[in-house]
DNA sequence: TTGCTCCTCACGTCACGTGAGGTGGC
DNA sequence: TTGCTCCTCACGTCACGTGAGGTGGC
């Protein structure tokens, strides 16, 4: 008895296209034609063909299964490879599975970086870019002190004002606004200063705070980083 | 400030090349050249790219990141979507990965149906391409019987003799180990009858027996099919 | 001058999938 | 004759990776 190619992958459970890639690439031997030129293939191809697919399954790339006839070397080596690498892939999805629960948890946006997306609410566009930025030139530490930051601090009148003020807002508006972030900043304590020595940048120092420092340049207005500034030398007077 | 490629991909924890490929696909605008050529990239650039690479961590298909600057959609469902498609990636891998410890722990080959390990040693290397034979055309309750009857049956004596039978065994060899072969199944109960009539095929019946008839024919010799034969005959006389 | 970086093609990877265009079987 | 199956190219998929060959910066 023989079969046709799609009887030949029916009866092995894949497709017509994969038997002739396993022709292509050298696994599978070409079986005898009949005078139509049509394929018969043999028991030898079909058990050939359900072996691929086993190993195939089981994570073996196919350019590592042997060639038909091979000496049969026990694989175990090679299988606890593929199981480490089976057991890496496995942790990785489950990482980014606790993420999207997070984020759909609170409806968070995506745009931040992971273990953020409680505090998502608190942050506005920018803020959340910053934060992205942050998350590459800071370690992992330093992170964890922002979003607790952010945690303790909950989104005030203030920070609306700070997020819709116009390049051109007036000297008497900066400084009032400055005032008003400042007395807030202070009721939390170390509010600017989440960055402190024993913050380790992922990067030199200096490259760090040329990227932060580009950064906030182009994500805020001109109003808005005098408020800073302003901010920042209030915090410090008073502490 | 502005950076180069390199420095841009260095920002964003991925490649040169990846860059370039946001670039070719329509994701990443192009920014500004140098006059000598080099590229120019902003902070804009460094947020859109650290945006699409959280969401490709985060699993979503680079065709379906919207465009910079596209209304912010909610994309709460197509989320739940890849959520769902991990945790099915997971549960498969997870099975693949309980395969494997099956196989490593009996030390058993890996050409033979899942859940087959553990009786690996009761087959020869004819056995196990048949059984993946039968794996194709019956169901799993067929091959859970099959998989119990071959555990109830360990290799004895017989089994050598019959895998190392040459075709030109003579008539009294071929009869004393059928009848050898005959009382082993017997004090086993129900030997050769693990398909019956509750075996679902998984093709028409006609075709399964087709299959599994040619394949015996073609994975033993005459002498040995004519001990099954007679095994078989000898097995229904008695019962 | 040398080593390093940047640029743009063009092609490769992995395991097939998707037509295109033509022929055979019933 | 019609619908179904088989065949062989050739090209597409996905997210980049890998050189090849040339130029600029210091």
């Amino acid at each position: 008895m023989t079969w046709s190619t799609s009887q030949l992958a029916e009866l092995a459970g894949t497709t017509v296209k994969a038997i002739r890639h396993y022709h292509e690439i050298g696994l599978l031997d070409h079986p005898e034609r009949a005078s139509n030129g049509y394929k018969r293939y043999t028991t030898r191809h079909l058990v050939r063909v359900l072996r691929i697919r086993r190993l195939v399954d089981l994570g073996v790339p196919l350019a590592r299964i042997p060639a038909e006839g091979a000496a049969e070397q026990n694989p175990g080596e090679a299988l606890r490879i593929i199981d480490a690498e089976l057991a890496a892939s496995i942790e990785r999805l489950q990482k980014v599975r606790a993420e999207l629960a997070l984020i759909l948890q609170h409806d968070a946006p995506v745009d931040l970086p992971p273990g953020f997306s409680a505090v998502a609410g608190e942050l506005s566009d920018t803020d959340r870019a910053l934060v992205l930025i942050y998350s590459q030139v800071v370690d992992h530490d330093a992170m964890d002190s922002l979003r607790d930051l952010i945690a303790r601090q909950p989104r005030s009148p203030g920070d609306d004002v700070f997020d819709a003020l116009p390049e051109d807002a007036d000297e008497a508006t900066r400084q009032a606004l400055a005032e008003q972030l400042a007395e807030e900043v202070l009721a939390i304590g170390g509010g600017l200063d989440w960055m402190d020595a024993d913050t380790q940048s992922l990067h030199s120092a200096a490259r760090t705070q040329a990227v932060i420092g580009s950064s906030m340049a182009d994500l805020y207005n001109r109003a808005q980083l005098d408020v800073l500034v302003r901010v920042h030398a209030l915090a410090h007077r008073q502490s």
